[in-house]
Parts: C-alpha cells; sequence; structure tokens
DNA sequence: CAGGATCCAGTGTGATACTG
DNA sequence: CAGTATCACACTGGATCCTG
C-alpha cells in the first residue's frame, strides 16, 4: 500500500490536481457513469440525472469532448439529434470513477455519523451558552 | 460492467455527488495520499505538498476531520505540535483515491493532446483570420 | 431538440496580517 | 509552530431568454 517509498513529485501533482478537478466537479462523474450505459442525447442525459441545468450540461459535455473523453454526433435531421458516448478513453475513466463512488456509496453513512459527532462537539466547545454555530438550521 | 442494469438512484446523486466535490476539490486528495505514508505534522504537509495555502490546508484539515477521515493529534509543547493521521476509514478511501490517481497521472499526456486537437479545430472554426480563443498564453 | 448568450449569487481559493 | 481573521477575487453553477 503505496509501500513506504512512495516518490513525491511536485510536478505530477499539479497536473494530476488538474484532473482530478476535472473530473471532480459537480456533473462530470454522473455524466460519465451514465454515459457508461451506452450513447444518449442531450435531452435525455438531462432528464436521467435530474438537476442539472442545460448551461452546466452543455459545459460538462463540452469539457468532456474537450479532454478526449466523450464523442459529440451531431445528425443533421430536423429537429436535430446530437448523441454522446464515451470514447475508448472514456471507458478507462470509468473502472476508477465506479471505484471512488462505491467506496461514497458504501461509506456516506459513516461519514455522516462523523460529522454529528464533530459539529456537536465543536458546539460544545465554542462558547457554552451563547449562539454557537448552527445558526438553528 | 455497470452491466447494462445499472439503475440510477436519483436520491444517491446528490449524496455521492457532494462526497464526490469533497474529494474532489483542490487538496483533499492530495493531503489522503501524502498521509497514506504516515502521521505528517502541519508544516510537513505543507511543504511537502506545496503551493498549497496555510489556509486552505487547514480548511482541507478539518474537513477531513470532520467526515471522520484523519485524526488530530495536539501535542501541548512549545512550540505547539499537531499530527495528522488518516483514521481506518481514512485508509479506505485511500485506494479507490490512488485507482483515480493512477488514471490521472496514466492519461494525462493523452488528455493534453486531445486538448490541443480540440483547441486548434475549434481555432480554425472560430473565426478565420481573425484572434481566436487562446490568448496568447 | 440542442445549445448560445447574459446576468447574477454563492463560494472556493489565495494573500496578508495577526495570535497563543 | 500551528493556526485564526479578514479581505479580495475568480470561478462555478443556476435562471432566464433567445436561436437554428
Amino acid at each position: 500500500m503505496l509501500s513506504r517509498g512512495y516518490t513525491h513529485v511536485p510536478e505530477e501533482c499539479g497536473a494530476i490536481s488538474e484532473i482530478l478537478s476535472r473530473i471532480g466537479d459537480k456533473w462530470t462523474v454522473l455524466v460519465v457513469s451514465m454515459l457508461g450505459n451506452g450513447p444518449m442525447r442531450f435531452n435525455e442525459l438531462r432528464r436521467e440525472i435530474g438537476g442539472v441545468s442545460q448551461r452546466m450540461l452543455t459545459l460538462t459535455l463540452r469539457g468532456l469532448e474537450r479532454d478526449g473523453l466523450v464523442t459529440r454526433t451531431v445528425y443533421p435531421t430536423v429537429p436535430p439529434r446530437v448523441d454522446y458516448e464515451l470514447t475508448e478513453l472514456g471507458k478507462t475513466l470509468l473502472e476508477p470513477i465506479v471505484g471512488v463512488a462505491a467506496w461514497a456509496r458504501a461509506n456516506r453513512a459513516k461519514i455522516a455519523a462523523a460529522r454529528v459527532v464533530y459539529d456537536k462537539a465543536a458546539n460544545r466547545e465554542a462558547k457554552p451558552g451563547v449562539v454557537a454555530r448552527t445558526p438553528a438550521a
């Protein structure tokens, strides 16, 4: 496990961080996951994901296209039809991504519990008798 | 995989998305990775990571602590000494995280190349003869 | 249907200065 | 050493309106 001899290369950190924040944005993982089931149209994705604005879905897809993770296929029909599909590179991303997603799903309860504990402790030590942090909500 | 019968549960998406953006922020993955090598002190982390502001490192560590992923141990000496260490839960996160990090490291060249191609194409069709997008940088 | 353009609010991030 | 406090700012993301 990372043995002990893990060599930290600062230069790589920048690059990796950048990619990480790409896939760490609000919709990328969701979109890639959905596309893992096969090609989808724009509004199809929009419906399935739910809660994503038109703008953000467009931006997310553009970004993924730019990074060579999805292809965008336009059928010049009327009304227009656009299919999005994972590239081979995109499909390889699927595996690590579902790994993280699985972890998140498996551990979100523990995390939620940890937060409750932490917040409670924070409130106690904050200033006993005074307002404290959580504003009632 | 994801077989075809992947069931999309919108409720889970919210929760997963939230966790994803937690670990998808700018420093979390880096910090967890470093801590994977064993406990570290505040400024030790700061130095090793490089480029992280004091504020952001503090915020990141607080967040991880709140989520039960790292422990914070204060030694009441002078000068003060604080050790950060992964919890058991934190260590389980290490595996999926290095999976993604490995993917990022392995494919950043392809991504960079894809961007060049995409941007070049975008520039050509943008307005032939005019400035175009990349602002010189 | 797909998505471009605009405007606006929230917040994530950083620089700096100060403290126990 | 290990923070906290404050400010300033860019960027993310959403709502809305418009077009081919």
